[in-house]
DNA sequence: CTTGAATATGCTCAAGTCGAGCATAATATA
DNA sequence: TATATTATGCTCGACTTGAGCATATTCAAG
């Protein structure tokens, strides 16, 4: 009876969307439920560890339920308030904890995906707001398409077809990065596919980390290598910076989860303050959705649903007509089915 | 190091729809990690121990992910062949298993759902398909509003919220049975709400489950009892039988996840044989969303939204008019971004 | 004081989608 | 041959959505 072959651990992904930039907490200094505080000092702490999204180890004696847990130690650790937290996913691969090719027990993480402002983090002070889309560059669409995705992802991905086995692995493979990365130039793109896409580009190599856990695994017991080639061994570079684990997948399935919710629950609202401008929603919905959004159609959204009340006030600051200040209508959950501040079409003009 | 007072448990929905029934594998006797053999033999394993969705322990030293765990214990049990698998939820609460409360280790479960075709089971002879509504009967809609509602549940819910303590209290339970059970007759109804509803029923003391878990902790340490009264402890048997431990709050939360996701990839076609009418896919779509749908408008989206391609072929048996038999187009997927057999308005006639 | 840049806000229009239902076709059975 | 039953095609109006024109209100530069 019993497990002692498993660690559950919470992690968290902590969001908050400043000046158009969504932000994740993340810590610089690996704190790791299986190091033993001596492995802890030892483990290269230095600065350049890569980042962690926070983690704690889930204390059944302490909390009552996962969510609780999580909450206790991020307000503990970090000292801000989450005003929203949904449960992500439960990631148990193997080897996503690479400690376990050296006899570690097996690591079971339950994500959970968290939001609030941001603010300055308080307690150890490892922990830092990052912006979200330098771990995933390919995600950014406000900008148009990516110059990485048609300069970097495509290309490589063309070789990754390229050194299929077979004809029937070409294929399947032509079809995923159709999928992905549409072939199409900037065709229709679905936007909540992060996690697929994600997932190909770690298959291809072309993000660090799938070389990081290869080269550790070569020296475990498991040594089936991906078919990665010397040049998408240097493109990797190019993806930002490494995260710890598996933390770069978490984040994309967080991502990926946020942009589905944002069409029918009311979720930005908990990214912003009790009283905001229409254009500063717009601008939090758009930076979630990764895409522009046509300002007169999002008002027009906004508003006939209802989900938003005029204050009468103005906001003081900037160059231009004034905005009214706006407040989320708390009631339209009740009134409504789905509620939410839709994704429409991708392109539009200020 | 190490956690011994947790146990990872996997847990599978499995579902299939025939005869426009959707249908969920239990087994009749418990089955539990936490139980020795010798308890096993000893724990009542009569007629009238409740149904339990099917459950094993997490192996990592057999199995490289938590979900192909999952598909071999699946297959080993009752040798199934599941087509589509996808995680739901992962639940952790204190006393999810009321042996906790005798000083077990905590029971955290990581829940998968998973579609197939019916089919006979094999293995221990234990698991058989049953009705999915029969545990939720407030959810199938497919009659116009199920009579348990006007007749038992919103009655209920009123001496509930009458027995608010506060008025702060009564207000929001207004709300929740306002959101769950609209007030306002057979108003839309938010069909993905599945959990939500689930939970208020639990609450408020409708559901058998709530009696027995309130009676185990009682005699734990934990005392804190919720305020139900003697008639909902009588009404709670018109609930369907129960399940074992938190079983039906997962099955609430299956029934949310595919409601959700009909609409916008094409889970309904793992339910399905190969070839089928559309008026047979319609039936499927109408089992899980638990409405009725227009039939000329299912079959115009289903077809100019190139989901499905005529063989040629016409159906053999029935009565009326033969229907063209139909396959479903694998390519879509590739071709447009979200996929899916929408979910349109609720009321439509034959 | 005037002009221009920048932003807010109101409105329109065409295309597409959706809900509802009429009409007709093809089969089995009484 | 009539009737029930199911399949399938088509239409029409209401509503939604994408796109853009037009006007309003502010600040700052000239």
């Amino acid at each position: 009876m019993g497990s002692p072959d498993i660690v559950v651990g919470l992690t968290a992904v902590i969001l908050a969307v400043t000046q158009e930039v969504p932000r994740v907490l993340v810590v610089r200094r690996m704190r790791h439920p299986l190091a033993t505080p001596a492995q802890r000092g030892a483990s290269g702490a230095g600065a350049d560890s890569p980042d962690t999204l926070p983690f704690g180890p889930f204390e059944p004696e302490h909390h009552r339920t996962l969510e609780l847990g999580l909450r206790h130690w991020v307000e503990e650790q970090t000292g801000l308030d989450l005003r929203y937290v949904e449960q992500l996913y439960t990631f148990g691969n193997q080897y996503r904890d690479l400690r376990e090719v050296g006899g570690g027990p097996r690591l079971v993480s339950v994500a959970y995906l968290a939001l609030t402002h941001e603010s300055p983090v308080s307690g150890s002070g490892e922990a830092h707001w990052h912006d979200w889309y330098s771990y995933l560059p390919w995600e950014d669409w406000r900008d148009g398409p990516p110059a990485l995705i048609a300069e970097t992802i495509r290309p490589a991905l063309q070789g990754w077809i390229g050194r299929a086995g077979s004809q029937a692995e070409r294929r399947e493979r032509e079809e995923r990065v159709g999928i992905c990365f549409g072939l199409h130039a900037d065709a229709e793109h679905d936007r909540i596919r992060t996690l697929e896409r994600y997932e190909l580009l770690y298959e291809a190599g072309l993000v660090p980390e799938a070389h990081r856990d290869r080269a550790a695994l070569l020296q475990g017991r498991h040594a089936a290598s991906p078919d990665f080639d010397a040049d998408t061994v240097g493109l990797a570079r190019s993806f930002g910076p490494p995260m710890a684990l598996d933390n770069r997948r978490i984040l994309a399935s967080a991502l990926g989860r946020i942009r589905g919710k944002l069409a029918y629950r009311p979720v930005v609202f908990e990214l912003l303050p009790e009283e905001f401008t229409l254009l500063r929603l717009q601008r939090v919905a758009e930076a979630l959705a990764g895409i522009r959004l046509h300002k007169q159609n999002f008002r027009r959204m906004v508003t006939t649903g209802d989900l938003v009340e005029a204050t009468g006030r103005m906001e003081t600051a900037g160059r231009g007509r004034p905005a009214e200040l706006h407040r989320f209508r708390r009631e339209v959950v009740h009134e409504r089915a789905a509620v939410g501040v839709g994704l429409p079409s991708a392109r539009a003009a200020e």
